[in-house]
DNA sequence: CTACAACTTCAAGTCAGCTTGAGGTCAAAC
DNA sequence: GTTTGACCTCAAGCTGACTTGAAGTTGTAG
């Protein structure tokens, strides 16, 4: 396969697939003149990848997991120490998410007036919801040329 | 209060305030010669900013809900909306969650051959979970002075 | 009055994860 | 054999949310 078919078929674009490749998070097989050759299981690996990301593991932890060549025996308790932290992800984007239910449901004249508001504001600035969720959902809607 | 005040009740750096203020996200009462003078529903507000930061919301987001002045009536319609995305984040990250503790435990040989990892590794790849967590959990750590 | 720590501004740097652009190469269609 | 267009490399740019650094000012303790 080449870029361009590994790319469609992942749908992940070619210059992604590059910068992986630089990265070390995937390997072409050689080249036929200048351009690469990849075989099909890179395919896996880039579902792998994409799991990984959207688990929370950052490309550079994805690098070391899958480093070495085939498969590279992920760590399990990794793998349980990345779950207890989407565990407390998710209890905290349950506090926000009724939290902003209440609010917007809220009779009080003000959310400063409203009791959970203000709770909820406490829970924020003590910083008990960490970083929040980043928002950085699509890239989609800036790269938007396919759409 | 001057900056170092809001700076250590709010626990957000001095640095921080001031690309605040620039963003106008926030605003200083007026000056002691060169120095900024804050009142101290400063702090309300930066509590309000945390919350909207927590909830996903950017910092543009968060300028245009309290663009005007005091308290601008917060759209009800948005929370709803930001309650609704977190939840769908909420359900996508039970997945992984569930998924990866799953691929802890699984007693097949490699991730590879247990069909429950294959059918993560599907949702993945078809981006059935959309950006990720995003993992910059602590800027704490790499700001670490306070230690 | 002198230090000096704490403030100020403004520009530039950082981090992650890519994308974009310029300039070059090469396989296949005509 | 020439054109075309998909690939190549390498460097630089982008976004968001800040941080850092240099250079200047100032309130205040001694």
């Amino acid at each position: 396969m080449d870029i361009a078919e590994v790319a469609k078929r992942s749908g992940i674009p070619a210059s992604t697939l590059r910068f992986y490749e630089e990265k070390g998070l995937i390997r072409s097989v050689g080249r036929s003149g200048l351009r690469r050759v990849f075989n099909s299981n890179v395919l896996e690996r880039l579902a792998l990848i994409a799991l990984g990301r959207a688990a929370g593991f950052s490309l550079d932890e994805m690098a070391q997991m899958l480093g070495a060549d085939g498969r590279p025996e992920i760590d399990r308790q990794l793998l349980l120490d990345k779950a207890e932290q989407i565990d407390q992800t998710i209890r905290q984007l349950t506090s926000m998410r009724d939290g902003l239910r209440h609010a917007a449901v809220c009779s009080a004249p003000s959310h400063m007036e409203c009791p959970k508001f203000r709770r909820l504001l406490g829970l924020a600035s003590r910083g008990a919801i960490s970083g929040g969720i980043t928002k950085r959902t699509s890239r989609a809607q800036r790269t938007s040329k396919a759409g």
